[in-house]
DNA sequence: GGCCGGTTTTGCGCTATCGCAAATTGCGGG
DNA sequence: CCCGCAATTTGCGATAGCGCAAAACCGGCC
């Protein structure tokens, strides 16, 4: 099995708290892996055998629908954990974890989960903190899609990832992995046809510069006050 | 303080795991309290000082954007908790708590939190699964808002009321607690004008039986169908 | 360097749903 | 038993955004 540096770990939200030993101990179960880009690391609805923590890459959490409609829950950074299944209890994965850039994670068996928890309690604290903040941001999600329209929501969810994964250019923020407008489509509710009408409209205005699979943000100033605007406060 | 019988809550998934002497010394940290329909508990953006743990009534988690939009987040049913914030690590309420029926609360400090869960760490373990439980359902929720027209919303949200809260009479199931439209409408991101509309449409139909704050579903086979129903599989 | 397939753009009609306004209803209180 | 208020219903435009279809584009691969 091999070796994880626990330095690149140990300042981890998921580790906080706990002593070098202990932290050695929990990477000893796990075992590492590597997916190329477009590559799924789980299918919604397969049994949860494994938790997952992204090292490297960009992982697309997306939930589909018995008709096949498609919402992506959310893009997995670096750092940040995902196939949690066994934090609600649930045996199978709730959605389809996909490798949007080649990508490197840490993999524990879900069999592990208690045992750990047992000895070091401050993991399911932990755990419980990050889960606390997306449903949190779920909250906040459902109050966009309820109270503004597509344009801000656009705008909301570009920000967020230009603050989440963001690439400072001098030209402005890159969001430095690959997304289609599809995919904005599905983490804002509407049709990949908006989405690109919004982008266009922003583009001829010099506030994003966008190509295939790829955003820049040229005026974020700017984009925060169409996120902002309401309703009625009117445009040009 | 009042003595809280420890009999009527040992169930709750909260205590799950927990020694009945164990259960005795958390329920000693809380008091409890009466909070008459339609006073608020908590109100959003407050110093989180407390959680609660819902034992009588009902109680509508609200929150409210900068402008004064409101979305309903949940209604919290007897022997679920509420207003976890320490969960996420807030020091203020995310949403507004509100009693819309006459409601009876055990009332912890915040502040007691570390050390019941340092003292008792199933209690985050049993946190932890509420928490994911809820984070699901929100993903759950978005995915409806995304997918599916205003009418299937409503009864999705309808039957979810009827089978958390439901009371069953022969005429039918019972919402067991005020709602109004708006409170409908907030749940499924829509006015309250749509849903009046819907709900007109349900009962010339028989399939509701609807008043002031009131709902009973009388066909809630016919109503499954109607939430199921893709945009496009035709009605009369 | 040219071809292929996936992505993006854009036009155009359509409609589900909103928003406003006004009428109506039903409950709770006095 | 009646009044007053809040909740509900309903009509009628207005419109944001969808859905379909076709064209343009772009990048990588052979």
């Amino acid at each position: 099995m091999a070796k994880v540096d626990t330095s690149l770990v140990a300042h981890l939200p998921l580790f906080s708290g706990l002593a070098p030993d202990a932290l050695d101990e929990i990477l000893r179960e796990a075992r590492s892996a590597r997916y190329p880009k477009n590559t799924a690391i789980f299918e919604q609805g397969a049994d949860a055998l494994s938790f997952f923590l992204l090292l490297h890459g960009h992982v697309r959490a997306a939930k589909t629908t018995p008709t096949g409609e498609q919402i992506v829950v959310r893009y997995v950074a670096p750092g940040e954990t995902f196939g949690l299944a066994m934090a609600i209890g649930a045996s199978r994965y709730p959605a389809t974890a996909m490798a949007v850039d080649d990508s490197v994670v840490l993999i524990w068996p879900t069999s592990a989960w208690p045992r750990l928890v047992e000895r070091f309690p401050s993991l399911a604290a932990n755990t419980l903190q990050t889960v606390g903040t997306r449903l949190q941001e779920s909250h906040t999600r459902i109050l966009e899609m309820s109270t503004q329209q597509v344009e801000q929501r656009v705008a909301h969810v570009l920000l967020r990832l230009a603050k989440q994964s963001g690439k400072k250019l001098d030209r402005g923020i890159e969001i430095d992995f690959p997304i289609s407008r599809q995919d904005i489509a599905q983490m804002t509710g509407t049709t990949l046809h908006t989405v690109s009408r919004i982008l266009s409209g922003w583009e001829s205005q010099g506030l994003v510069e966008s190509g295939r699979q790829r955003i820049i943000l040229r005026e974020p100033h700017k984009i925060v006050v169409l996120a902002e605007r309401t309703p009625d406060s009117g445009a040009a």
